[in-house]
DNA sequence: GCCGTTTTCGGCCCGACTGTTTTCAGTCG
């Protein structure tokens, strides 16, 4: 479940709203917002700190520190209840509407008491926003286009929230006498970008302690449904999560029918059909004699198929039965093959944490090497100079080798995230450019240029000598922004010619290239890095899901860099590149 | 509400874009 940190971000985050939504001094708002963020990337628990410790986290100063506390201690904070009181629930859910900042939702609930998405939806259509100031027909366009995103995420959560749930109910349901395996199932196990619900898989003689388990877990706020197979449950979070408890005989072929997908699963079917057998959630059988063949392990499922066992996230009816029956079926890359991550920032730009915390944190994951990557000078939110830059590259080269356990140490490489531009162009001249270690380069505004335009950037930022990956390609932004309009096939030809390398951006709400994108990119022989763009220490351990997205994708160890050693990987990044100056460190 | 080689008050990231205005407010990154 969530950590207390995150559960004090998201407490501040919502007064920093509240605070907004009342009119209150913007100045405030943004502090509790800052505050919040803090809070949520600071590596140490919130709840084993007093006053003073709180108020060693950045941003966190008396005040908020006092509600720390107080938020600790009595499971709330009277200042935040106090604006609760004066702003119903929908209203602050109004601003989830891209284009919808506070002060719009401030007017139209004051103005016209609109309280809800659906109130809001149904005011443009009677056309009461008209009379409003500042409110137009684009205005109009805009919020209904808006609602129309928001609701084709739907209910889903992503990906991280769902772990972290799924996790901490399977952690406790494990300790449950009885049980004799528990897991997740679904569509978190196949690591689908978004996720409906949690299915979760356990195995027992007796299922009613299990079941009992679980309806009275702590976040648990209505039981849907309750049998002796199986139970459901909506959290506080508003998600539903099920329950399924079965024999321990038929672990395997539940594991395997409750992991879907659906359309995988029906092909396995056909496939038991036409070999004479059955397949259900209790095993494999013979169709004539009913005598089981397979269903203690998803392995002896798939042999008794004549398959290999296929990993989750490959189960989506995209080939892979047929692979698997062809023996091409590739071997995913993993986590374990990873050996460094090309994307982190640090609190020279947008980070959290200084330089030295995040490569030390870089070392405890294992990393052999380690890229830091703070923004250029071109986006205007940062304050990014020359200076400042080479001399955040003497600080990283002193601290070169002197982490991690490994022979050699920790190897740091010195890159920026450049932005760009709406022409293709990017942050500094070459020669400059020429003196980091690796570049990306990302898209940061400008989405609504038409395609041909959106097309050229890109391919021209492929052809840049200097850049090396770029960044989240798409720039989605999970059920917020759809991704610019691109022909993608044109920028992965770039890709292939050029060897710029494509990036699977690992953070949840991006998940950026998806795993479509990546199936067909590696057709044209791209090459892709998995980062964690990390913000702050807690961020590093966001690169599973970028993982399971390139599992996704099809991808094995060698199409990805960052599963290269160190001397490939430079080696690869060296090539087309203008010589460094010597004057260049 | 936080912060400090502008330090206990007076700033707070800031420029681009959009839409609604006719000089600016709101949103976004």
């Amino acid at each position: 479940m969530a950590r207390s940190n995150d559960e004090v971000a998201a407490l501040f985050q919502e007064y920093a709203d509240l605070i907004s939504l009342t009119g209150g001094d913007a100045f405030r708002a943004r502090a509790h917002e800052k505050a919040a963020r803090s809070i949520g990337g600071y590596h140490a628990d919130v709840a084993t700190l007093d006053v003073q410790g709180l108020q060693e986290i950045p941003d966190v100063g008396r005040s908020v520190a006092e509600k720390i506390v107080e938020y600790l201690r009595d499971g709330r904070v009277a200042a935040v209840e106090e604006l609760r009181a004066r702003v119903p629930p929908g209203v602050r859910r109004l601003t989830a509407v891209p284009t919808l900042g506070p002060r719009k939702a401030r007017v139209l609930h004051e103005e016209l008491g609109i309280s809800s998405v659906e109130e809001l939806a149904d005011a443009v259509r009677a056309e009461r926003l008209r009379d409003l100031r500042g409110f137009g027909p684009k205005t109009e366009e805009n919020i209904l286009h808006g609602i129309e995103l928001l609701r084709s995420a739907g209910d889903r959560v992503l990906l991280d929230v769902a772990a972290d749930l799924a996790e901490d109910i399977v952690g406790r349901l494990a300790e449950v006498s009885g049980c004799s395996r528990c897991a997740c199932a679904g569509s978190l196990r196949r690591v689908r970008e978004t996720i409906g619900d949690i299915d979760v898989l356990a195995a027992a003689e007796d299922s009613a302690p299990l079941m009992r388990a679980f309806t009275e877990l702590p976040y648990v706020t209505e039981v849907i449904a309750h049998g002796t197979t199986k139970t459901s449950v909506r959290t506080t979070e508003g998600l539903a999560v099920d329950l399924r408890v079965v024999p321990p005989e038929s672990w395997g072929a539940a594991l395997q029918y409750f992991t879907g997908s659906r359309a995988h699963n029906i092909r396995l079917r056909e496939r038991a059909v036409h070999l004479g057998l059955k397949l259900s959630e209790y095993g494999l059988f013979d169709a004539e004699t009913g005598s089981r063949i397979a269903s203690r392990t998803e392995e002896d499922v798939y042999a008794g198929l004549g398959l290999p066992w296929i990993p989750p996230p490959l189960r989506e009816d995209r080939g892979e039965i047929e692979a698997g029956l062809a023996g091409t079926l590739p071997r995913p890359v993993t986590e374990a093959d990873l050996r460094g991550d090309l994307h982190t920032h640090t609190d020279l730009t947008d980070g959290l944490a200084p330089l030295q915390e995040m490569v030390a944190a870089a070392a405890d994951r294992g990393y052999a090497y380690y890229a830091v990557t703070d923004h250029g000078p071109a986006l205007s939110m940062q304050r990014m100079t020359d200076e400042r830059m080479l001399d955040q590259r003497a600080r990283l080269r002193a601290l070169d080798g002197r982490y991690g356990r490994r022979r050699g140490g920790l190897r740091l490489l010195h890159g920026a995230e450049l932005n760009i531009d709406p022409d293709g162009g990017v942050d500094w001249p070459e020669d400059f450019l020429a003196g980091f270690d690796l570049c990306v380069a990302s898209v940061h505004s400008h989405f609504r240029q038409d395609r041909a335009a959106l097309t050229r950037r890109l391919v021209r930022a492929c052809e840049h000598p200097c850049v090396d990956i770029i960044g989240h390609p798409t720039t989605r932004l999970i059920g917020k922004r759809p991704g610019i309009d691109v022909d993608l096939d044109a920028v992965f030809e770039a890709c292939a010619r050029t060897g710029t390398v494509l990036e699977i951006n690992a953070r949840p709400e991006r998940l950026d290239l998806r795993d479509e994108d990546i199936l067909r990119a590696r057709r044209y022989g791209v090459r892709f890095a998995v980062n964690s763009d990390a913000h702050s220490t807690r961020h590093l351990a966001t690169l599973r899901f970028g993982i399971g997205t390139a599992q996704r994708g099809w991808l094995t160890a060698g199409d990805v860099v960052n599963t290269w050693p160190l001397t490939r990987l430079r080696r690869h990044l060296a090539r087309g590149r203008p010589k460094r100056r010597p004057d260049s460190r």
